[in-house]
DNA sequence: GCGTAAATTCAACAAGTGTTGACCTTTGAT
DNA sequence: ATCAAAGGTCAACACTTGTTGAATTTACGC
């Protein structure tokens, strides 16, 4: 019973990346398999199908508690500094990107717009409790980071700067002054 | 030789639609050629392929002047005039939508981001004077039409408020005031 | 109406997809 | 060492994709 969950897992590993990065349409099978160093046939014999394995790599990591233990206080500095430290194009593929890929495939969307409801657009709107500061904040923090990590926008956005930085701060913190 | 020219552009107008709203990967030349009304075939005959077909829906409709004629001053509002006065999922597909859709693909994804390079970004930040303007700038005004208008994440964002219009322009406003 | 060229369809292709059932191969307890 | 179960491979399937060359229909000047 040992193996098995070993090569489930490198399964599971290399699908997050593939998948998380160029979407759940643009990988196939036998990419992920190839890989995790086994055949094709395990994906569905471990995980029921493509669309099992991929709905393995959201139960598995996506981040759920990303506003546990803020304040509205918090929040601003805490998202800031998520934003500044994490590298564009990271490695492992980032949950920001993955919904970005996969928001709107037809086999998967449904299911990756619902996991983020649950998990963050619903928490941001209880921690603000407001709707409309949600919303703002939300689009905001989620649309800089969508051009800044992932999209390859290039000419965009001098990460490292102090200024820039500040500036974010400001920026962000200007969506969430939002009044009624 | 005006038979053709017209089932050309049908086969144009339907590709755009189709692929600027779920992308060049997710999209068959087939279903674009039922849509058209005519066969499969022509696809390939007239524009050389389905690359083809996809340049010159590029070429076609993708706006080239978005700036033209603004300054520093009337940018702002000029852009969240064009933000609200954008329906969300417009039947017409947006040229933001067809950038998130179409960026990371692994076939025309270079192509789609040139071609943004060259007509938004460069003249932006010509007219700004300032690359990180620009790219502040950018990055807002883009990540907020991202996912107020494309990424389906409801719960967000009351477009018909007033109150939300200036707290945009505020926004906007505050990414254009970055220093050095 | 005829004949020619343009406009379009048809049929087939090679390649790639996810999935399935039968088949080996390794492992570990007796 | 034996045998059964677990872990994994293999070959084939039905299907979809983009592309191509030949055949067929449609339009139009004479």
């Amino acid at each position: 019973m040992k193996k098995a969950d070993a090569t489930r897992e490198r399964l599971l590993t290399h699908a997050r990346r593939l998948m998380w990065a160029r979407g759940y349409g643009a990988v196939s099978l036998r990419e992920v398999a190839q890989a995790a160093g086994v055949d094709v046939a395990l994906v569905s014999r471990y995980f029921g199908g493509k669309r099992g394995l991929f709905e393995a790599t959201l139960e598995d990591s996506f981040p759920k508690d990303l506003f546990h233990g803020l304040t509205p206080e918090t929040l601003v500095d805490q998202m800031v500094s998520l934003f500044v430290n994490t590298p564009r194009d990271a490695e492992d593929p980032s949950a920001i990107r993955m919904i970005l890929m996969n928001s709107h495939d037809d086999e998967v969307g449904d299911l990756v717009r619902a996991t983020q409801a649950t998990h963050w657009e619903g928490p941001l709107t209880a921690l603000l409790g407001s709707a409309e500061k949600a919303a703002l904040f939300g689009a905001a923090s989620f649309g800089l980071s969508v051009v800044e990590k992932s999209l390859h926008m290039r000419g965009i956005a001098p990460l490292d700067s102090p200024a820039y930085e500040a500036q974010l701060r400001q920026l962000m913190q200007a969506a969430l002054d939002f009044e009624s």
